[in-house]
This record gives C-alpha cells, structure tokens and sequence, in this order.
DNA sequence: CTTCTATTTAGATGTGTATCTAAATAGAAG
DNA sequence: CTTCTATTTAGATACACATCTAAATAGAAG
C-alpha cells in the first residue's frame, strides 16, 4: 500500500512539474478547451499539446470529450482534491516511506559505533540501539542459561555501562531473566 | 503577482517531482536525519543527498541545524500546507493562469470563424464572441454617424442575423446608439 | 468516395538534471 | 598544529523528457 501510494505521488509530482502542463491545468480551471485552443493559448505545436494531455488523463487529471472533429479536454478537479488531501498532511507523508532500517544502514550505524569489539557508545535514539542490541545479543548462545554475574561480566567487554545494555536487551525482548538468570528469546 | 505564483508552483513540483527527493521528505516527516543517515537510507551519495537537500532548502521546505560536524535537517511542515492550501483549491489554480486572449489565440478564432469575409457563425462563448465583435467593428470609421438602416445593410454582409450582430456590439459597448443613430464608442 | 481539418502517432533532436567521483572545506578531537 | 570525519563544491557522464517535423488516422462535409 504504501509503495503504490508513493508512486502514485510521484507520478503526479512529475505530471504537473511541466511548465506546459500546469499551465494547461491552470486553463482549464478557468474553462474546458479543445487541444487547438490550448496550442495557440501556450504557443506550443499541437501533437506537444496532445502528448500532455495524454499524461495528464493517464493520471486522472483531466476527462475529454469529443465534440464533432474536435476534442475537449476539461478538469477533473475531484482527482486533483483527492491527491491533494491525502498528500499533505504530515502523518500522511510519513507513512509514504518505510524507516524500516536496511542492511546499509545498519551497516553504518554497526561501524559509527562500533570501536573494533567494543561499543563507543550505547545510542539514544531507540531505531539505532536496536541495531546495537541485536549486535551484542549475536555473542549469546541460544540454548544456554546465564547468571547475572556472568552476563554482566560479558556485556562489561562491550561497554562499561553492563547495566543498561542488560536493561534494554530486557526492555526490548531480545532476553528474558527470572531468578537472577538470563536467556536469549 | 500570478506569474511569480506560478513559478514558486511549477518549482515546488519540480522540486518534488524526484523519488529521492520525495522519500527525504517522507523521511523527515518520520524523524529528523542527519545527510549521513539519509544517504545510507536512500543508499545513494553523500554529494547526492547534498545536493537535493539544497534544493529542498531553497524551496524553504526543510530546516537545518548544526550539530558537531553533523547537519540535520528536518521537515519544515508550515511552508509544505502553506503551499498545498494555495494551490489545490480550484479558484485558486484558475488564477494562475492569465486567459487574456493572446495574438496567436485571436488569430486562430478569427481563422476558424471567418470564411472571407463572411462569418460562419457567431461565436456563443463571450471571449471568442469578442475577438469576432472586434474584427467586425473595425469595418465602421470612428467619425461617422450611422443611420440603423445603413448599419443593419452593412451587418448583413457579415453575417443574416445582423440584428443580434447590433446587439452584442451595444452590449459590449463597442457601439452607442441614439435616436435610430449608430457610432463607435 | 474525395477532400479538408483536428488530432494523434512516430521518430529525431537538444536541453535539463540526477547521479557519480574527486577535491575542497570545516569542525572535532587528539 | 595535525588528523579524522561529515559535508559541500566542482566537474563529468548519462539518461530522461519537452518539443519539433512529418506522416497516419479519423471524422465532417461536399
């Protein structure tokens, strides 16, 4: 859904990034007009009229009609509403692109802060600690229990502060503790 | 004032009118990001991501702060609904666009109703109707005094329904009449 | 059917622009 | 001051696209 919507968006974007074409739309806001008219009003040849025509009703933005040999293009304006309301308002926007980390940027991330084996630091923000998390968890097996006190004394390897690199693996449920004994979930 | 609206317009669609411009924007709709960050996010370059941010900048749709050697940038969302609320309301786009007849438009009405020296028809839209009422006025001297008789024998050679020929000239205020006496005003 | 006109399709050309690499800058940290 | 890192500037390349001319289509009118 949203991979459409931004296409779609996009698309749009690029119709009306025309001189020519906002134009013709600013024209035919005022009136419908055959593509002759619109040819002499910009000064342009037709067959480039009727090419923008052309992107214009693929996007929805205008209807024709045929009236006699000649055709008359006029504005949808509802399609011009729709767009315009989903697209900007600002909660509407953000969901258009996924922040959904990707390889390259968790790659970054692992090298900014990462000293060869040992954490310069443990992130603010949550979407970069997760990567870290995720990255200090990988050095826990599966399959075993761990007590307190060794688990701190692992974590110590990666960064003085144990105790809140243990505070957020729980947080985030990467490990579970009960009875001072932790394990990867 | 319209033809600098316009401009800002057709630049604010170009401006958008990109996939990596337009995630950026979807980006900091999400979060605040650093040139780093959006470039790993967009995985292109460094230079690129610079480079449209600049633009976006002078469009005055982001904002920057200096942080360390860190820029961040972030969405400006007053100026993104300033823009949209001028432009996709309807009234608003008719403005854009001057639809004063131009001489390359006039020339094509007075081609498509004349045939010689006769009219094929009288235009039903006003502003082809006032290209025709012009050309036709042209036929009487400005000095002279033109009994109704006279006037309608000369309409005719133009076109049979002089009468709504006569009507439309007063109406249009091309012509004044008084007593059954005819003049250009 | 033939001719004329409005429009569209096809194809060519030139300009604009998104992106890259390499080099310059600027600020932080030692 | 020197070094390192994030960013910007400059310059090159390549692809996209706006527009044009010429030819095809389609419908109106004779």
């Amino acid at each position: 859904m949203p991979q459409e919507q931004f296409d779609t968006l996009l698309q749009f974007f690029k119709v009306l990034a025309n001189e020519s074409r906002l134009k013709i739309l600013g024209l035919l806001a005022n009136d419908e007009r055959s593509v002759g008219e619109l040819a002499a009003l910009l000064e342009v040849k037709e067959p480039t009229v009727s090419h923008h025509l052309a992107m214009m009703k693929g996007m929805g933005l205008v209807d024709v009609r045929a009236e006699g040999n000649v055709r008359i293009y006029c504005l949808n304006s509802k399609s011009l509403e729709d767009l315009s309301r989903d697209v900007f308002v600002e909660p509407n926007l953000a969901t258009l692109v996924s922040d959904e980390p990707t390889d390259a940027w968790e790659q970054k991330v692992l090298r900014s802060y990462l000293d060869g084996e040992r954490l310069k630091d443990i992130p603010l923000k949550r979407k970069k600690r997760l990567v870290i998390l995720n990255w200090v968890v990988e050095k826990f097996d599966w399959d075993r229990h761990y007590p307190e006190k060794e688990l701190s004394e692992m974590l110590t390897a990666y960064h003085p502060d144990y105790a809140s690199l243990r505070r957020y693996m729980i947080e985030e449920k990467l490990m579970a503790r009960e009875k001072g004994i932790y394990w990867r979930i």
